[in-house]
DNA sequence: CGAATGATTGAATAGCATCAAGGACCGTGG
DNA sequence: CCACGGTCCTTGATGCTATTCAATCATTCG
């Protein structure tokens, strides 16, 4: 009765290549304050210079961890490519996935001197890093870099506040469908991608989601029985766009 | 059977009186991003002038609107004293509660222009009020009150990452006792208070928490019962200190 | 006093977590 | 080449807990 469901079994660290635009140079996104209209305005090759001159760039295989919660957070990094999740160890040894980080995303700032999550590359990524003392050199001489690594934090509130009002959903196939469709928004291409990519385990989701591993495995499969994505690999492909999109905005 | 339990209601809205410590001139109150072992650095006088000088002092009362989700964002808001709830709007009708916002809280920062949230004074409050164009350009001439920015919006950050671990428990009486734990450690109050104001309603815990109003409701009578706290009128006060934060803990 | 708002309580339901087991895939080592 | 262990994904049966729907009570305000 089960349509052909792809198993994912996969023994070993993801290795889904990075992708970056630039590879070289670290790069943010971030959506504007105040200009109603304006694109995100992406860094100026000047800009992305300065900030190079003063980073390391290193390229880590899967599961590499970058830092630990707790640790004195001596730099920032910046992500270059691949994807990278950050989350918080709880006592019980349960973790709380706060967020994924994808290609142009900053991480790792600090709360009192220390880190406040655990981050992890989940594929091979990029990362740069930049000492905190140097960067905190740079903003301060550079107000336009300033404003724009502002914003890219502001992105990061808004990130969480939509996180928010994912989790805040009942119905764990809707919280799935929300998850792909924040993922699909990600990085503004213009054609909105029918296929996302989806590295990270279903424990990962699941722990952004308030979910179990199994209660996200149950949401993919009554969602490919809806007939709304259809799940391969190691991503899922919208099937029936117009329900996904009723799916996703039914709040 | 049940104990005494003192009753809530109140036809209308609140009317807890604000109180700040400065109430004329705007203050901002993050923790540094670096500085290991730091305190809060307030802001200096002359810095709190500078914000003062930009600035329109309103006296608001309870219940009164300050902007809505999707509004032109003209201004970003300083709280000078009381309580606010930011939250959105779903299409359904239902809110979301965002977060509140306490003295010393910056919120109104736009995305594309436009406020994200809706927020409403939930006590009489004192706001300052700061154009846009304004602020911009304040912060990028000042590069020391521009940090002191980065780290308050860095703060909400944080601020919307503890909501997402306590939002991710279970049950219900745990959420609402980190919830009001999460009061009771703001302002950086020296000894730690074992009353706590809360002046929101059960709705709005509740929406913050993704609990009913019910839920909450009945997570209060279990926390009473069990005489780790008891709620009076519009607060709650700390009966057994151990067994609270053992719970608050529990994770 | 009556209307409105908010808080509380009760009973039935719906949905996820839990516990348990099996299967697919990968890398390794004989 | 193939068997093995490890990791991840999937599926099933059961229990628990918050939601829902409904009713009641308290308080404030007009």
């Amino acid at each position: 009765m089960a349509e052909m469901k792809p198993p994912r079994g996969s023994g070993s660290p993801r290795r889904t290549p990075p992708r970056a635009a630039h590879p070289l140079l670290p790069m943010l996104l971030a959506a504007p304050l105040f200009d109603a209209g304006s694109e995100r305005r992406p860094l100026t090759p000047r800009e992305r210079q300065k900030l190079a001159n003063a980073a390391t760039r290193l390229q880590l295989p899967a599961g590499h961890v970058i830092y630990r919660e707790g640790d004195p957070a001596e730099s920032v990094f910046i992500n270059g490519g691949g994807v990278i999740v950050s989350y918080k160890e709880l006592p019980s040894g349960q973790r709380r996935v706060a967020g994924f980080r994808f290609y142009a995303d900053l991480f790792g700032l600090a709360e009192h001197g220390s880190y406040v999550n655990t981050t992890r590359a989940v594929t091979a990524v990029t990362v740069f890093r930049i000492p905190a003392a140097t960067i905190v050199e740079i903003l301060r001489h550079d107000a336009e870099l300033h404003i724009q690594f502002l914003c890219k934090v502001v992105d990061g509130l808004r990130e969480a506040q939509r996180k928010s009002i994912i989790v805040a959903r009942r119905d764990a196939a809707g919280r799935v469908a929300m998850f792909i469709d924040l993922l699909r928004h990600l990085g503004d291409r213009k054609p909105l991608p029918s296929r996302i990519e989806l590295p990270m385990t279903r424990a990962d989701i699941g722990s952004y989601l308030n979910l179990t591993a199994e209660s996200v495995s149950r949401a993919c499969r009554r969602l490919s029985e809806r007939g709304i994505l259809a799940f391969d690999g190691e991503g899922a492909r919208i099937v029936n766009r117009r329900r996904f999109e009723d799916l996703v905005a039914a709040l």
